[in-house]
RNA sequence: GCGCCUGUAGCUCAAUGGAUAGAGCAAUUCCCUUCUAAGGAAUAGGUUGCGUGUUCGACUCACGCCAGGCGCGCCA
């Protein structure tokens, strides 16, 4: 299918060029019906240079465009300011209609990164520590991304770094020695229970570093122990390490993210130290025993480097880490997605990697999202901080069994990771988000579970057309507002498709889902697909459009990196 | 104190500088001899934090306030 916005652009262009204008006309989607399916703003814009009365110029150019009596279009006007309307024909929308059908996972796809590599890095959970709600949020954030650029015909490495190294992992292995029980004791429970001991443990740890000057002490003596694999106490990390790792697998798997290549703060470490001190002089400045990157040169805040103690801070691993990455996969581009605490250090990062291997700076996206949040008085964890990722997916999980006591554990297991991600992804990257598991799994609202709903449907009415061979070809009736809305929606999905990779938004694929679930649910309610009082032609024609619907609700779900049920 | 981010309906969120600022939840009221009512329809709800600008046009851009979040030298 033709992209109907370029093509109407194309036609304006040439019409421009012929007119002696400037400019590069914009075409975008209608919000509202009553100005038709896309709308430009050009003759406003051409009204400032050259002082003519911007409706007039709109008047111009919309008889220029009837005169080239476009197949694509039914109607054309111009309007109030100087706004042009575009209404797309018939024809065009039930083409589409037959594209989708046809074309089933493969409709949608773009090429906005052909022949591109990519690489995208999200997740990050630390070993020794708890995988949190950020985590997830981080999670599906990176999958949908990844997917968006697939689609638009990416090689796209999903990569994850993991804090394998660092003070955080001293103060686990504090705790984990001095806990009342050893670790000896839990090498034979399951991996759930060793997970839960490891995140308590480090939470010993963080406090004991917070309150007691002495094991502060130690927690910095083994944080160098472990860069230096010292024989006391490396076996110990590497159980513990180990454990953590084969845990995170287990979430990796249910959320559907397969990782290309797992990356850690050990290795970048040692690259990043090694850049450092190249540079010490030109870029970095030796102070107070450390290393750092001052102010003056970075216009931004100064930071460290290498501590005092000659070991890399998260700096330095993160500028060993780039180089690392292209060594493996020479990107185009590579994103980063993390929570928006560390937006601050990143600028000063990117800075630095910029003075040292600008190529690798430029081809660097740093996508960062913000905190998740539960409504008050929600499921406090018992230490009253942090929420575990898994646990939340539990429980929303043992919901969805309570409500729908029939359905399997596998598909509940769908559902709930829908809910989740979708709760997630629904609104813009960046701010905080709140989730509630009342909203979040609730049917009748804006909820993943709603979105399965609907595609559930769609697949139910086919399975009782029995005959799959409806064709129709050209319509001897009238469509109604609910088919035609429902055609409408259909006809702009590659554009957000396209729209979503191009500004990295899964939101908006989720935001075009919901409208498109909802105006099918109106049509459903209004309509009979299966019986219609006006007879075979018309059923046919709603089952294609049903089945299309259905196609591109598990299409969009996929960029979003959620599975579809067939029942609920 | 400085820097970055956020502020839209009671709540959670939409709205690439465009037309009458839209959804969902909650509230009130309707629609099941009908393909999953696990749905749909309707009503009500707004000085887009405040102010001043830029613009034909501002939730959107600029500046200044106010409120909240995060960060500001050896954590990540």
């Amino acid at each position: 299918m033709m992209d109907i916005k370029e093509h109407i652009a194309g036609k304006l262009k040439a019409i421009l060029t012929e007119l002696k204008f400037e400019g590069v006309p914009e075409i975008k989607i209608s919000d509202n019906p009553e100005h038709g399916d896309y709308y430009t703003n050009l003759a406003m814009r051409l009204a400032k240079q050259s002082g003519k009365n911007p409706l007039e110029i709109a008047e111009e150019l919309k008889l220029k465009i009837e005169n080239l009596k476009l197949k694509i279009l039914d109607r054309v006007e111009a309007v109030k300011p100087g706004f042009i309307n575009f209404w797309v024909s018939e024809k065009y929308l039930l083409e589409n209609l037959s594209s989708i059908v046809d074309k089933k996972e493969e409709f949608g796809k773009g090429s906005l990164f052909t022949s591109k590599k990519v690489m995208v890095e999200f997740t990050d959970p630390n070993p020794l520590k708890e995988f949190h709600i950020g985590h997830l949020y981080s999670n599906a954030v990176g999958e949908s991304l990844a997917r968006l650029f697939e689609s638009q015909s990416a090689e796209v490495w999903r990569v994850c770094y993991q804090g394998d190294v660092g003070l955080h992992v001293a103060k686990a292995l504090y705790g984990i020695l001095n806990h009342s029980e050893g670790i000896k004791s839990f090498e034979d429970k399951p991996l759930s229970v060793r997970a839960k001991f490891l995140g308590e443990t480090y939470a010993e740890g963080a406090k004991a570093y917070e309150n007691d000057e002495d094991a502060k002490k130690e927690i910095e003596s083994l944080n160098k122990k472990v860069y230096e694999k010292d024989a006391s106490i490396f076996p110990l990390y590497e159980i513990a390490k180990g454990w953590s790792l084969e845990y995170f697998e287990t979430i990796y798997q249910k959320l559907g993210t397969k990782f290309k290549r797992y990356y850690f703060e050990s290795e970048a470490g040692v690259v990043g130290l090694k850049i450092v001190k190249q540079h010490i002089g030109d870029i970095f400045a030796e102070d107070k025993g450390s290393v750092i990157f001052p102010k003056e040169k970075s216009g931004l805040h100064t930071r460290v480097f290498v501590n005092s103690l000659g070991l890399p801070t998260y700096e330095a691993k993160e500028l060993g880490l780039a180089p690392t990455k292209y060594k493996d996969f020479p990107y185009d581009l590579s994103v980063i997605v993390t929570g928006n605490e560390i937006n601050e250090y990143f600028k000063v990062l990117l800075k630095a990697l910029s003075l040292i291997e600008p190529s690798l700076a430029a081809k660097t996206k740093h996508i960062s999202h913000g905190m998740v949040r539960l409504p008050s008085g929600k499921m406090s964890s018992r230490t009253g901080d942090i929420i575990a990722g898994d646990a939340l997916i539990d429980e929303v999980e043992n919901r969805i069994q309570k409500s729908y006591p029939d359905v399997t554990k596998e598909v509940i297991s769908k559902i709930a990771v829908c809910a989740v991600k979708y709760a997630l992804l629904k609104s813009n990257i960046g701010g905080d988000i709140t989730f509630s598991f009342e909203e979040s799994i609730n049917l009748n609202g804006n909820s993943g579970p709603y979105l399965q709903y609907t595609y559930v449907r769609t697949q139910s009415v086919l399975g009782k057309a029995k005959n799959n061979n409806f064709q129709f070809s050209i319509l001897n009736f009238q469509l109604n507002e609910e088919e035609l809305n429902v055609l409408r929606l259909l006809s702009i999905y590659q554009q957000i498709a396209l729209e979503a990779a191009e500004k990295y938004s899964p939101n908006l694929v989720a935001n075009y889902l919901f409208e498109l679930s909802q105006k099918f649910n109106l049509f459903y309610q209004k309509h009979s697909i299966l019986t219609p009082e006006e007879g075979k032609e018309i059923r046919d024609f709603r089952l294609s459009l049903t089945s299309a619907v259905g196609q591109v609700l598990k299409n969009g779900l996929q960029l979003l990196g959620i599975e579809t049920v067939e029942k609920m």
